[in-house]
DNA sequence: AAAAATAGATAATATCTTTCTATTGAGTAG
DNA sequence: CTACTCAATAGAAAGATATTATCTATTTTT
């Protein structure tokens, strides 16, 4: 436990300065009692005379005095940064956050998002990392992440949601498939095809959700975790994929045409929330983000609409 | 002002090690509501949420708890520097100790001092300076210097003297001169010789003391307060002088052979002494170098005798 | 599903620190 | 020698920090 405080340091440093202790107690809005009290406090714990005192004349710092009161103006001044730092992590725009996103939302969004917020503001540091739902929430919950980007779907009850986009889910086919003709695809037309299945949560209980509120149970008969890879299949004609992220461009990493078909029905649509903590209070930074998020979403969904 | 304590740091500190209030306050020593209470202080203060409160579970630094959390870990470690760096100013035979010497003195006997303390105490660091008696306990008491050595003459009330050495004063003549040739001289031969004084104080005052104790008025011929140039002055012929410090050799810069003999008077001596100012709490540097001036004024006084 | 255990927050109270005003005391300057 | 300057002391009031006991939310065990 360290012995002294930073306020006798301060008042040291101000006796030092003033070269009296009456002049320092005015200057710092005490009494020179007090003043006297507590450099007596401070030469008794670090036990050692820091001034000479010159009867009615003042007082001058000991050889030894001076000495410590310069490493005690570093400290202080440290003292001041370490503030500094405090005032700026709460109410500047300004200071480094970290930001955790789905994986299939990342590539689609993050980048112009990440790009547009730095050049709003300056002088914060985004940090961004991908993840599976599961790790996004337990890395909000161990103040890994200050917020996530995800799909809002069985969000637990600790976390703050703001719905940013809610986008429709479509129907992925090879271009050259039969049902690629119509405009738009039932999920009934689907019921004994092929399904080719975004094997990860959350994705994977929404898109089954889907087909079962039509009262279908589809044919899954591949599932991977990976987009690409479900483009990829349905791109060699393996059967239809159902997705909510439409990466830009229709052609699969092996260049095979795809087609993009709505649904018919009037299906739950695919929520892109961001999320934090309940029990965590907000800075100033992180509601900067989440109010340039909102608007992100909404001038990109007016412009696709 | 600073709005923190170091305390409050130590403690949160404590909690982000142990990720858990109560866990802290024992290893602490203290209550667990002491800790909640300082905790959600610091925090209100620095407007800043630094743990994330998990029910049953502990808690975690936030974000910017983390970041924050940092800081302060290398303002502590700053402030236990400090505090290391004050101890060993009082406490140990180390740091920083500035000497002040009489111009006199200074060449005839410092450099040794120095070097032997510096060996037998190697982290210390001795700083001397050279100056006028004056100049020396104004320094003293400005805080210019801890210790002072000087002739102890006229000597203020506030310092605290430490005797180290009383030498008798001889008189210095040109190797040529008729006196040169007794053993010892009386002050009454050299009546109405030129005398040549070292003119400084207090050797000034007291070189004429020793005449007028005798009764005498010295016929002053030349004054200089450069030792060098009373020995150069006196060995070209030009009179006597008194000293009391006593150079190696018997030559002259310019070559000429000096003469040195006793005063046949029992007069007063000159008396080296080590000087501090009574109103400064001594440290163990100063005591160790005190004790350590006295047994080498000892040692040289025996082997010169 | 109920009971026990864990962990932080709150309330009321006690103690220690800090600050205040008023006064004293040591030392300097005219 | 008297008046002035400035730090130190004494005692009272206010503020900060601690304590114990209790409460609430959540997890773990049975």
């Amino acid at each position: 436990m360290l012995k002294f405080t930073l306020r006798q340091l301060e008042y040291a440093l101000a006796i030092a300065e003033h070269g009296s202790l009456a002049k320092a107690a005015q200057h710092l809005g005490i009494a020179q009692p007090s003043l006297s009290a507590s450099l007596q406090k401070l030469e008794e714990q670090l036990s050692l005379q820091l001034f000479i005192r010159h009867h009615a004349q003042g007082v001058t710092p000991s050889p030894q005095g001076l000495r410590l009161l310069n490493e005690a103006r570093n400290l202080i001044d440290h003292g001041l940064d370490f503030e500094r730092a405090s005032t700026d992590a709460s109410d500047v725009v300004e200071g480094d956050l970290t930001i955790g996103s789905f994986h299939t939302i990342a590539p689609a969004y993050a980048p112009k998002l990440i790009a547009g917020f730095q050049r709003a503001h300056p002088k914060s540091r985004l940090k961004l990392e991908e993840g599976a739902q599961e790790h996004l929430i337990d890395g909000l919950r161990s103040g890994r992440y200050d917020q996530v980007l995800l799909y809002k779907l069985d969000m637990p009850g600790d976390l703050k949601i703001t719905e940013l986009a809610a986008l429709e889910p479509y129907v992925l086919l090879n271009a050259g498939h039969a049902l690629s003709r119509k405009r738009k695809i039932s999920l009934h037309d689907l019921a004994l095809e092929p399904f080719i299945l975004l094997d990860v949560l959350p994705s994977r209980t929404y898109f089954t959700r889907l087909f079962v509120s039509q009262g279908i149970t589809p044919k899954i008969s591949f599932a991977s975790p990976s987009l690409e890879l479900v483009r990829g299949l349905v791109g060699q004609g393996l059967g239809f994929s159902l997705l909510v992220t439409r990466p830009f461009g229709d052609h699969t990493y092996d260049g095979e045409k795809l087609a993009i078909r709505p649904i018919s029905e009037d299906v739950e649509k695919g929520v892109i929330a961001l999320a934090t903590l309940h029990s965590l209070r907000q800075t100033r930074l992180i509601s900067t983000f989440e109010e340039f998020c909102v608007s992100f979403f909404r001038k990109i969904h007016s412009g696709k609409k």
